[in-house]
DNA sequence: GATGAATGAGTGTTCATTCAT
DNA sequence: AATGAATGAACACTCATTCAT
């Protein structure tokens, strides 16, 4: 009758998997680990319950899967950037900000961040995967951004492997903020790039009023 | 030595909630709320299953004490220190996170942070709580901080109610560090004391370099 | 023997039910609502607890099954026999008891009477539910069966509502026995039958003897 | 300041366990033995916990002095009053049924009944009590009162054993009416007193009309 | 004697995991 | 491959009983 009845089906058998980890995540997110039921992401990645267990064999496997799987293949490409940026040290933080926004930061993705808060303690070995694949590269490409602008002169001299938290901790912030208070959003409300703008006017400019010149 | 052991069984039942409060911060802050068995929370303050069901009616409830006993009695002395204070702006910054590090941030109290993060959405009463006791006094206190620094002329002018999560920022990063990658210390280290200075430095000075004086 | 064995599993699923609430009637009239475990009632159905609770999602919920389930769908039939019945009114009056005897009396659906009577007053909605569904059909039709002897002058002139009751006690007496003291059977023997003949008689003729006739 | 209050605290001492006793008669019979908690018992007899445990050693010996507490001590004056009575033996029953009713039906005593109902199965040594100390006097009692009335003739013959039953069964109608369906008293009325009278009237005389004397 | 804080065995209920269909 | 009925280990919570005060 439908001609590609199997061919769907066949598409949706290799889909299968990345179904299940979307799911998986949103609920992850949602209610924690411990507090989420493997029925329910197998519900709402519209399969049974038996069906998840063909692909993810514990649901901690599953919770392994969710987050590498998540993990930013963004790398290479912001390396490559990085080294091919031309503009100011300045205008390199901003894009450097703007585009982990735009990839992460305001996707279902940034909430591996809140995840791995919740959970790295009760798996460990997650936590160096993920320190290792996604902290540590990251923290590395944003202390090359900060030491390039000092020794162009363009900043100041300063400790980058510690100003890095510096400019860490706002997208911490952020992605904390939108997967963890978002249940309160009557009151509690604040514009992501309204915030991500002053943020980086702030870091570059200080708070400090400068002296008059006289 | 102790003349009045012979109240201890008296003395123990008004010290016991105090105690399974202390043992549930630590393994709800270290396991979460779901992953925590109250036989543990019990075992760790050194009574049995049943006594803890003496004092706290449900697991929830439990929790709901240990985040609503572990709030902030401190914002009445800080917002008298913030009255009466005398020094500069950037001086009133320092003290206050400073002081913030001393009460709360180096504390087992700082786990409450990261208790948040992780079960806001399963709780939303808690997280109402803990909005109403905490962040709004909190973010109001340091935003009359940056409003005095605007009216003296030290600050620049800037949005205070966006400017104070700029604040804020870095003290919700080194919590969630203490609390949650402390088990990888082995190749994660920071010291919390020197990156708080240099993040006042940064907050107030910014990071891109005065301008030569010609 | 039975071919379609091969559906051994869904033909357990359909059974399952009525296999529990067999033998949670058994328990509960044995032992009582409070004193029967789930686990004991799975046992005896030979399922494990998990399965019980697939099927009644609660152990008040397998008891409101337990009583509904058992209930009177013989009141259409009675209530037919009755508009039928040809007889003189003593012996609709046998013709009943006789009836009700061999499909509850004797069956193990008398012991919802004990397991009423024992956890009535812990379950009013219960209650409420058998007074309506039960006794008063009951009482209904057994009071037309009087009233049908009185209009015909087969009986004597009476407050039937209350005879009513004078009808009912030697049949919830019998269920109690059978369902209570069985467990004394040693000493305590009665034919049910026998009884019932017996009660018949002197219900219809009385204790004292008739007047000799002059 | 009170002179006997030494007085009236040992009087208390001293009807503590009667006390105790009325209020685990009342729980056991509303709520059944394992529903009721010792707790409440004690609450209900205005002692603490530990108080019940030091006149009764456990839950169990409670349930039994309950049973035993209040079991009758009116069979001597009974069977007295049956040696004595000179009236017919239709009065004879009217006044059995009268007396019951006066001290034992019409007062909590009658609980005992819906208790061993209840509880029957689980302690049969209770049981075997019962059986011993009340039912096989009072139907002894009973089938001496019949036996009078056939040997006099007044009765028609009959197998009194049998009969018994006949008189007992509206006698536990009415103690299982009033302490197990008074839950539902807004539809379920009925005057004892009315049912115990048209009771002894059916009886004695049954349901059948006289023949028309001729 | 009286109390009530403390205990821990016991029970209802959940849920990750298995496996017959 | 997909299902969902079945399992049973695990956990929150209860309550009879004990015992220091």
């Amino acid at each position: 009758m439908t001609p590609d009845l199997t061919h769907k089906r066949e598409r949706r058998k290799e889909a299968r998997p990345g179904e299940l980890l979307e799911a998986a995540l949103q609920l992850f997110v949602q209610k924690g680990f411990a507090a989420t039921k493997v029925e329910d992401v197998a519900a709402l990645a519209g399969v049974s319950k038996g069906t998840l267990f063909l692909y993810f064999p514990t649901k901690e496997d599953l919770l392994k899967a969710v987050v590498s799987e998540n993990l930013a293949q963004h790398f290479p490409a912001w390396n490559q950037a990085f080294e091919a940026f031309e503009g100011s040290s300045a205008e390199m933080l901003r894009f450097a900000l703007g585009s982990w926004w735009e990839k992460i930061g305001s996707t279902p993705a940034s909430g591996i961040c809140k995840l791995m808060i919740s959970e790295s303690r009760n798996f460990p070995e997650l936590l160096a995967f993920y320190v290792d694949s996604v902290m540590r590269p990251g923290n590395q490409l944003l202390c090359r951004i900060l030491q390039r602008g000092v020794s162009s002169g363009e900043f100041r001299p300063m400790n980058c492997d510690i100003a890095v938290h510096t400019i860490v901790a706002p997208m911490i912030f952020l992605m904390i903020w939108e997967n963890a208070l978002n249940a309160y959003s009557d009151t509690l409300t604040m514009s992501p790039k309204a915030f991500l703008d002053q943020q980086i006017d702030v870091l570059l400019h200080g708070l400090v009023a400068p002296p008059l010149k006289a």
